[in-house]
Order: C-alpha cells, then structure tokens, then sequence
DNA sequence: GAAACCCAAAGGTCAGATGAAATCAAGACT
DNA sequence: AGTCTTGATTTCATCTGACCTTTGGGTTTC
C-alpha cells in the first residue's frame, strides 16, 4: 500500500498524513515545505500539493513566514475516508472503533427505519441475499465469508435509507466491520442471535415495517457496542 | 466571500468548488487543468494544487491522457465542510437541508444521552446558560439573539457527548438551525413547546438522567423533520 | 479480425526566480 | 520604562518553462 504507483503526490500524502495522524508531529509542531521536499525527496511542487490537501483536511494550517503548523486532533475533518484510514491503521485503533462505533449505533437504525419506507424491491432481494449469505457462512469458521456478506447489509440497508448522509457511511461500517474481525484474532463464529436478527431486518424492511426494523437494527447495534464494552448500565 | 484575500489558490478552489457542486460541469464531464488556468487566470502550478484538494474531496478524478473528470455526486465527500457550504450555497440547499436534518435526528438524541452520562460540571452550566438565553429571545423577534443561544446548546450538546465523531457535527448542525431560520423570512417567534423542550434536555443531562434526555432531544428533532414535512405518519 | 505497435495528448514532476506577508528585534519616541 | 515604528529576515505563495511518464486510440501487421 506504501509502494503504490500511483505517483509520488499520493506516496508524499499518504506518509504526512500517516506520520502526522500517528501522533509524530505532535499538535502545534511546525514543518517546513522546503525540508519536507527534501527529506522525502520530492520537489516542492509535490510538497506543496500534499500539503495543501493536508490543509483541506484540517490537519495542518500553513502560514507565511511561520511554516505548516499541525493542528489540534479537535479540528481535523474526522470524516474524511482517507483520515479514518490513516487513524484505523496508527496506534488509537481501539479509540477509533469506539467512536466509529457509537456512530453507528446513532446512525443505523434510524437509516434502517427509512429503508423499510423507501427501499426498492431490487434491494430488499438484495438485502434478503445479503442475509442469506450471512446464514450460510455463519457456522465452520467461514469468518471472511461472513464479513463479506455483513458489509454488503449494512451498506445496502444504508443505501435504500434514501438519504445521502447515510449512504455514505458505508465505507465507515465496512471499515468498523473488517477491524472488528480481523482484530480479535477470529476463531469464534458469530453470535447466531446477531444472525437471526439481520435476518429479521431484511423481512421487516421487505414488509415495510419500519418501527420493527429500526428496533431490530438497534439491537444489533447494541450488541456491537457491548462487544467492545460500551454499553447502557 | 468569495473576493477573499486568502490567496489565488482559496479563491480558485472556492470557484471550482461551486461551479461542479452547482451542477456546472455535470458529472462525467472532462476539464483540462490548463484550460482553466487560463480561464481563472491563475497559473498552473495554483490550478493544480485546487485540483489535487478537490480530487481529496472525490469531486474529481485526474487521470492523464484524460483530463481532470468530475465525479458522479454519490462519490463526493459529502461531509466535508468546504463541500457542505458549496452545497448548501447552491441550488439543492433544500434537499441539502433535509438529509441533514435527516442526519441530525439520528444523531442528536443519542448525543444527549451520552451528555448526561459524561458532561462536566462546566458544560451542564453552559447548558443550562444557553438554555436560559433562549428563553430570553424566545419572543419579540430576536430570532438572531435565539439562533445564536440555539447553535451553543447544541453544540455543547454534541461536545459533552464524549464522542468525537458527534463533536464534529456541531458545524453541520449549526448550518442547519441558521438555514432554517434564514429560510422562512423569520417573522414568527420559535415554538414555545421547543423552547421549553430544550430547558428540559438541559435539566435532564444536569440530573444525568440519560433515557429523558434522549427521549426529550427525540422530540425537539421530530419537530425540526416535521417542519420540512419529513414526518413518519 | 486480433494482436502488436507507435504517436500525440494530457497530466506529473522538477528547478529557478520573484513576490508577499508576518515575525522578531532594534531603535526612536513619548 | 513602556510603547510604537520600522526594517530585515524568513518562509510560504506564485509564476514560469522545461522535461518526463502514462495512456487512449489509431495504424500496421499477421
């Protein structure tokens, strides 16, 4: 992933933003174009560029005479996909999810509630697919499989929720998703209740039943947010 | 705004930003960064690096050989802020306005449940504060003087929720209260019932009683969807 | 008709020169 | 002593022209 070709701008960005993210350059650290160009043996022109993008993110602020100061973790654009990646794959992994997590549980049922009102029958087959497929990799440490077909829900379920804010969190659940099995090193299958209760969602928004799939989607939410502890005493 | 003195680069970006999100340039179609330079009057070392920010932001894709493609709308960061001003300053500020207020009612009640479980003794006072101001514009068209004490509230909200991704929408819903009360050519005071709503959410996050919280900012939210006629019936 | 080939077009990268602004410090003034 | 002015210095901002790299598409060849 570091020694793509996709030129050296994107090369440059990605070790910044990585370096800056991970915590190196700590908040109010001040660089300098010029240096940077040559410790990452890059023109300024490239420099220039990443550090504008970085800019547009929030994470830096470039002033004359001062140089490029990093700003406060509270100001960077926290929904930028190119940030939480960066961030997902630095140390505060564990705090990310969290967050990212809690988002979700906000987010998801709602998003679920209007799927059932606005779906279209070519994603309720979808979703019903989608769940199927959850079904039958469910058991005989299929994990991968599993993940696959759980992305795929959620992503649909936002999608058919008909609002544009929704639909693009799915890259964010699809990330929360891998990290959460690829993190707990998967030898366990997945809690069969989980797997019932996507099921259940994929009928209710068939049906059209909004209060119960916004219900059952926040019961899977809760049982995500219990697994890594955070939950309602 | 837009004849700011922050640079070619802002002022560029911000011309751009506009013309795509606007529906100039509609999706598919294919600029040739010399071109605009040209046209904006910039050079191309300035054209470049808007085209590199607006390329972070998924609005365009540059490939060579090509030219520089603006994206289909369903790739955008929609929630960027730059994006969401651009947005919000065009045509569609009404769609806009709805999957926000769409986002918000998602969001904000689960928000305020968290602030009564993690609000410091400082933020229910500044609560409260913003509380009171409100009620104190709530009549006798000092609807700015309400719209100021409004914003606070729910930022402080979004902030006492310990979460970072729910902090980090206080913008966005700041953009949404002031659309709203821009929009209608504000004549009538805010509905008492919301005003006193928000005392209520106030008391609760101070009690820590996180259920009536939740349940209180349900219904000031359910007010702000029926206002834009996006009501569960 | 398919595969290999070649070329021109467009972005990608580079390096040098010049401009502009903001900090810091030295000095004059009150 | 404190404040204000002023200027030098530093660093980013911008422009420029050159060259490199990739790639879409047309052409040739088998």
């Amino acid at each position: 992933m570091s020694t793509e070709s996709r030129g050296q701008h994107a090369r440059v960005l990605d070790v910044l933003g990585l370096a800056i993210t991970a915590g190196e350059h700590p908040p109010g650290s001040v660089l300098r174009t010029d240096e940077l160009a040559e410790s990452l043996g890059v023109s300024r022109s490239v420099m220039r560029e990443a550090v504008r993008v970085l800019e547009s993110m929030c994470l830096v602020e470039s002033r004359r005479r001062v140089g490029v100061t990093v700003r406060p973790t509270t100001e960077w654009n926290v929904y930028d996909p190119q940030v939480i990646r960066w961030r997902l794959a630095g140390a505060d992994r564990p705090r990310q999810l969290r967050s990212l997590t809690v988002l979700r549980s906000a987010v998801e049922p709602v998003a679920a509630g209007l799927a059932a009102r606005n779906a279209t029958p070519a994603q309720c087959a979808e979703l019903t697919e989608c769940a199927l497929g959850m079904v039958a990799t469910s058991r005989g440490g299929q994990l991968e499989g599993y993940l696959v077909h759980d992305i795929a829900f959620h992503r649909v379920v936002l999608n058919a929720s008909g609002n544009e804010m929704f639909a693009h969190l799915g890259d964010l659940v699809a990330e929360v998703l891998a990290g959460r099995t690829h993190h707990r090193i998967m030898f366990e299958d997945p809690d069969p209740a989980a797997v019932t209760l996507h099921v259940q969602v994929a009928e209710a928004v068939r049906e059209g039943d909004a209060a119960r799939a916004e219900e059952l989607t926040r019961e899977i939410t809760v049982g995500a947010l219990r697994e890594l502890d955070i939950l309602a005493p």
